[in-house]
DNA sequence: CAGTGGTCTAGACCACTGG
DNA sequence: CAGTGGTCTAGACCACTGC
């Protein structure tokens, strides 16, 4: 009988007994909770497969009409992925065709593929202490290592004034300039040299790097006017109206590994959200 | 026996049949359909109790489980609402404290009770010809009737200038500027007079009096500049950057019902969002 | 074909609500 | 207390994948 399995009676609470608080909590979101700590700490990689249905049952000593509430649960929260008839799979967010995790930008024309065709150019990339509003949202002490990044990304297609040339290879135009601060103890090794020499999504380099898996995000959206160096990295005026989003995203556990400040420019694209 | 309820059986693929492309779905999203088709029929009304699972299992001549899991999938949706030990209830849209549906707006400062303390202030409300684009969102015939909506809402709060007096009983500040076109043929006696007269949010007098439930909504969101009377309604500078919100929201069935732009003076507010 | 997730059932028991 | 939704189980069968 395989020992080092958490035994789930023994958190169950007992009963009969009559005890104030223990917050009783059902059984299968407390498999859940053993699961995600399995992902935490790296039992099953991204992309990979985790143990069927039947195992995990047999694992936990539950049925598996009740490992199957809590991945279902955990699949809606897009922590892992179903794919009938070969197994269930921790989601890698940065798969093929999700180039930009949690951009939002959409071209205004041509609305196919949402994110695709932006080039990206590394501005900047230092580690430095952290600034105190930033610590403070990253959950730091004030003077932590920070590493901050510095970003321009840019639109391959031609520019709304539609002229008859020049449908291909004019000049891309700057769309989003992202300032990005992450915490240097999470992030000991990441240069300038490791960002450009990636192919693929940032997050997909944060998860196969420095085992650094994004989960959810906060987002504040301001309508800010352009100013000083940002206005000319973007190529526009001074005070052109430009979307600024501050984005707080978080890992395993609710705890916030990335702040980006983005600066985007709405001329020939929108940020689209859906309500619910 | 009771006639009447649709025979489940004979929508499910049957077994054996080698025919093409019925599509087969699972019978839990055939009973999740006849249940949104009562809701559009009307046959339980919002904040109403529906049948109990028991009920509805003998109704439809499935399990308790099935049910369930068309239920579950419906409460997710938002169109339902669980509660333990008392039933199953349709979704009321805008109940006390969702003052406003889909109004993402939170003040920087104080952010207990999201968009709480706004005033509404209605500007104008007429019938007219839908215009080529509106009429286009909303899947109207070109020069269909439309209701055209326009109103302004303000901030009691003082502004973000903190001065030592004043806490309390300064001059609002206007916030959001909304533009709204509903198709007139749902929206019949819909007036001004209706409009001031009424407590409580827009959505839910479309509920009460038009019986038009909104369901979910798409925005496209972009940085503008402030011009001309818009300017002048929201006491900005022209040229000031404000957060152009298009929202396009929609009822049972994926209809386009409504449609809003806003333009919300993102100063001292800001537009949170949540990603996953 | 075996193994996976997906659906459906039937029944037991628990937790919460209200009379 | 009866009635509701919430959890858990056990087993059957189906649909999809890959060998």
């Amino acid at each position: 009988m395989p020992a080092a399995t958490p035994d789930v009676s023994a958190t169950h609470a007992a009963p009969g007994s009559t005890e104030a608080a223990p917050a009783f909590s059902p059984l299968y979101q407390q498999i859940k909770s053993l699961i995600v700590s399995s992902l935490q700490a790296g039992e099953w990689q991204p992309g990979q497969a985790i143990p069927s249905e039947m195992e995990l049952a047999a694992r936990y000593k539950v049925s598996q009409g009740t490992v199957r509430k809590a991945i279902d649960e955990m699949a809606t929260d897009n922590l892992l992925v179903r794919r009938q008839g070969k197994g269930t799979f921790v989601a890698t967010h940065a798969e093929a065709g999700t180039q930009y995790r949690f951009l939002r930008l959409a071209p205004d024309v041509n609305p196919v593929g949402a994110g695709a065709g932006l080039q990206r150019r590394l501005l900047d990339c230092r580690r430095m202490r952290a600034p105190a509003e930033v610590a403070r949202l990253l959950a730091l002490k004030v003077g932590e290592p920070a590493v901050q990044v510095r970003r321009l990304l840019l639109a391959a297609a031609a520019p709304a004034t539609g002229s008859s040339e020049s449908a291909a290879g004019a000049e891309p135009a700057p769309v989003v300039l992202d300032d990005i601060w992450l915490p240097g103890a999470l992030f000991k090794g990441l240069t300038a040299e490791r960002l450009v020499a990636w192919r693929g999504a940032m997050y997909r380099l944060f998860e196969a790097e420095f085992s650094v898996r994004m989960i959810r995000a906060e987002e504040k959206l301001r309508a800010v006017a352009a100013a000083g160096e940002d206005a000319s990295l973007l190529a526009v005026a001074p005070g052109t109206p430009l979307l600024s989003v501050e984005r707080l995203s978080f890992t395993y556990g609710d705890r916030p590994v990335e702040l980006r400040r983005g600066l985007y420019h709405t001329q020939a694209h929108h940020y689209r959200n859906e309500l619910n």
